[in-house]
DNA sequence: ACCTAAATAT
DNA sequence: TATATTTAGG
């Protein structure tokens, strides 16, 4: 346990680095590697673009915005991606575009999370009053919210807690992670606690890169959880008939 | 502009 | 039944 933590730069030299390290690069990498990584919904259509509002308001035909998008099927996997995006935010502070945001999942709009979230709320609400044992409230039209376990500190009002914003202490590198390369080949993800880090291969020794902003963090975490859960196909939005 | 709960629609 | 949309209010 000890000798793990000799061999890794100490969090004082590596965090600063995080910053010139990680912005316009990797943010670009990312968005050319989750090209073929989402997207891919029924049966390989992409989804319905939602075209900026044009300033162009009479003329004939502006079906981009009005066309019918597929009705979203909330699969456990995409529930849990939900779970996690308030977990990862306080419960207190998820509100619908935050929680879209950090889902980071292609073709999801801020309604289908809104809609989501008022089920969500509900369900958590019928919990409560459910306890523990027997009884509760929970029926048997609760599955999809049943899939993914509740964190604790949803239940309880007892504070505004973010779930995470600390420094993690340092595990071995990639360690956790089946495949820890991905991007170029020279980034890996390496999940520190509960923490995702970018690592990258600096002449000999490893550098984390805590990723700067929220979002990409999110990318990250999510990035790797595919990953772990070993899915080829990861996370559609209107899955097809082999979910 | 965004959030929310409730009602209503598909 | 599950999700979307509307409504009314903050």
């Amino acid at each position: 346990m000890r000798d793990e933590e000799e061999e890794l730069p100490s969090p004082e030299e590596l965090i600063p680095l995080s910053q010139s390290l990680i912005t316009p690069h990797l943010a670009l990498a990312f968005d050319l590697r989750s090209t073929h990584h989402r997207n891919i919904g029924n049966s390989g259509h992409p989804l319905p673009q939602t075209t900026p509002p044009q300033a162009n308001s009479s003329a004939g035909d502006e079906p981009a915005r009005t066309l019918k998008r597929p009705r979203l099927v909330w699969t456990p996997q995409l529930h849990k991606r939900f779970v996690d995006a308030v977990a990862h935010i306080g419960i207190k502070n998820a509100v619908p575009k935050t929680i879209m945001q950090l889902m980071s999942v292609e073709g999801l709009t801020r309604e289908n999370v809104a809609s989501h979230l008022q089920k969500y709320r509900l369900y958590l609400k019928r919990m409560q009053s459910g306890g523990g044992e027997r009884g509760g409230n929970v029926g048997e039209s609760d599955h999809l919210f049943a899939s993914s376990p509740v964190p604790a500190h949803f239940l309880h009002p007892t504070g505004r807690q973010s779930s995470d914003h600390f420094i993690p202490s340092f595990v071995p590198m990639a360690a956790t992670l089946p495949h820890p390369q991905f991007l170029h080949g020279r980034i890996s993800a390496v999940k520190m606690d509960q923490s995702l880090f970018l690592a990258r291969q600096s002449q000999h020794q490893p550098v984390l890169i805590r990723p700067s902003s929220l979002h990409l963090q999110s990318r990250v975490a999510n990035y790797a959880e595919d990953l772990e859960s070993g899915a080829k196909r990861v996370l559609t939005l209107f899955p097809t008939r082999q979910d």
